[in-house]
DNA sequence: CTTGAAAAGAACTGCCT
DNA sequence: AGGCAGTTCTTTTCAAG
């Protein structure tokens, strides 16, 4: 664990509001000259609570109308059959993000395709053919809403 | 839709990749001018293809080591209801993603908290106690990895 | 599309309180 | 820890090919 002050907290609310900002920015919003801010930033940088700026990128306008949640239950569990699973769902263009859980199913992945059409195709040809997959369950993003999270 | 060229795909990745990197770092990629990829960078921004870029936090070092997803049923499915929940959800701090989805649920939550006594509060007081809230399911996140997705 | 130049601003360093 | 001054680098805009 680390300890993080009222300022770097403030910083880190500030910079999830709007990650793109200046040091000399941030130093004004905050009542602290355009070094100190920076200092700051750099110090949660190299503790590791800033991982680094992701880029946000509109699906929609890359032609990717369509975000399918899919619930995978593994259909056989041994070390290898999780690694090549891990491999093989790697490999799919279309799979954005692949959670490993714990629950009722094994893994969730989040696909983009350009349409239902284009999904049916990942699911029947990629992810169906996925090295010991057993149950798959989907849901179709319709809205979606990010929240900063709690800071401290 | 969009009409992109190689090139715009190609600074997509390399920017997907590392959201970070100058427009001068860029054209040294692609063997373009400073200004040539620092002008393509813009017309993606104004285009609307790039939204932005958004702060990637390490929780587990602001102390917040447990991730879990919710799928929440409504009990009751009128307009009136659905705004509720999403007003009342969207006031939850621990709360950081809000996916509205079509299937065996209705939305999906990602919440965050210090750890499981933390988690079981959260679910109690606060999920739990949602305007219109029916069936609730939990999967723990035990490890994650994004990748870039397709970009045309 | 390119290069070159120039101005503004941001990042980074050392020193001082 | 924070501030000040200065250097270096990047960004941003321009003119011209």
């Amino acid at each position: 664990m680390i300890e993080l002050d009222t300022t770097d907290r403030m910083i880190l609310r500030e910079l999830s509001r709007d990650a793109t900002q200046s040091a000399s920015a941030l130093g004004r919003q905050l009542g602290l000259s355009q070094p100190a801010a920076w200092r700051r930033v750099r110090r949660l940088r190299d503790l590791g609570v800033i991982k680094g700026r992701r880029l946000d990128l509109n699906r929609e306008a890359l032609g990717f109308g369509v975000t399918v949640f899919l619930g995978v239950k593994l259909a056989t569990k041994g070390r290898m059959s999780i690694e090549d699973f891990e491999r093989a769902v790697a490999a799919i263009p279309e799979v954005q993000t692949v959670e490993h859980i714990l629950g009722l199913f094994d893994y969730r992945l989040r696909v983009v395709a350009r349409d239902i059409a284009d999904f049916e195709r990942v699911l029947r040809r990629r992810i169906m053919m996925l090295p010991g997959v057993g149950e798959v369950e989907a849901n179709v993003l319709l809205s979606e809403e990010r929240f900063p999270g709690p800071i401290g």
